[in-house]
DNA sequence: GTTGAGCGTT
């Protein structure tokens, strides 16, 4: 049979995605790209990470051409020890693989019976908030082999991070009054107060300034 | 430097 295996193949949807759980923060693609592509050959492997720290949830999505080759990982490398941490290898239920999932519930077949449903994790809630509103500025000049080679190469997601600061602003206050002791008396920071002199003696017992000795405090 | 139930992107 002269077959040629497409990408959207009427016998496999896309390809079988598995889930992989309990990998490590550090864990990357390219770690378990040669642990799955032992037992078969991986069509592709994406991990999810944080786009505020860059680092990784914790698991990843690991796709098959056949089943039969993600099955095979699935029992070679689930319980499998990787980067000092046991991960658990599963076919993925949600995604592009099912396709039919409405607001979280899968509304296609589902294997699974209704009324229940595992409760969300409390990470996804703000992941969901600037997703709605990062999205939009991403650029689609980007083609997908860059994307794929992108991914591959960048093993080093986290620095970027590293050079992130608190806050822009912040710097530059701190910068600017980094000069003079922050933590001066409250009478100077007020010194805006056109009824005192400024930079002169502070000496209440001076009449001479036509001021009460008392106005300085209500 | 940290954490640990879960289901994903261009």
């Amino acid at each position: 049979m002269s077959h040629f295996r497409r990408s959207g193949a009427p016998e496999n949807r896309d390809s079988f995605s598995l889930l992989v759980l309990n990998v490590s923060f550090r864990t990357t693609a390219d770690d378990l790209f040669p642990l799955f592509d032992r037992y078969g050959d991986v069509v592709d492997i994406f991990i999810p990470r944080d786009r505020r720290t860059g680092d990784s949830r914790g698991f990843a999505f690991v796709r098959y051409n056949y089943e039969d080759e993600a099955q095979k990982a699935v029992d070679g490398l689930d319980g499998r020890k990787v980067d000092g941490r046991v991960i658990m290898v599963q076919f993925a239920k949600y995604g592009p693989n099912a396709q039919k999932i409405h607001r979280g519930r899968i509304t296609e077949e589902t294997p699974k019976p209704r009324g229940h449903f595992r409760s969300r994790s409390p990470r996804r809630r703000y992941q969901d908030d600037y997703r709605d509103r990062d999205y939009r500025r991403q650029s689609r000049s980007r083609s997908r082999e860059r994307y794929e080679q992108d991914r591959y190469r960048g093993n080093d997601y986290r620095r970027l991070s590293g050079t992130r600061s608190i806050s822009p602003d912040y710097d530059r206050k701190h910068t600017r009054y980094s000069r003079s002791p922050a933590h001066r008396s409250p009478s100077h920071g007020k010194s805006h107060s056109p009824r005192r002199a400024p930079s002169r003696e502070v000496t209440p017992s001076r009449p001479r300034d036509g001021r009460s000795p008392r106005s300085g405090h209500p």
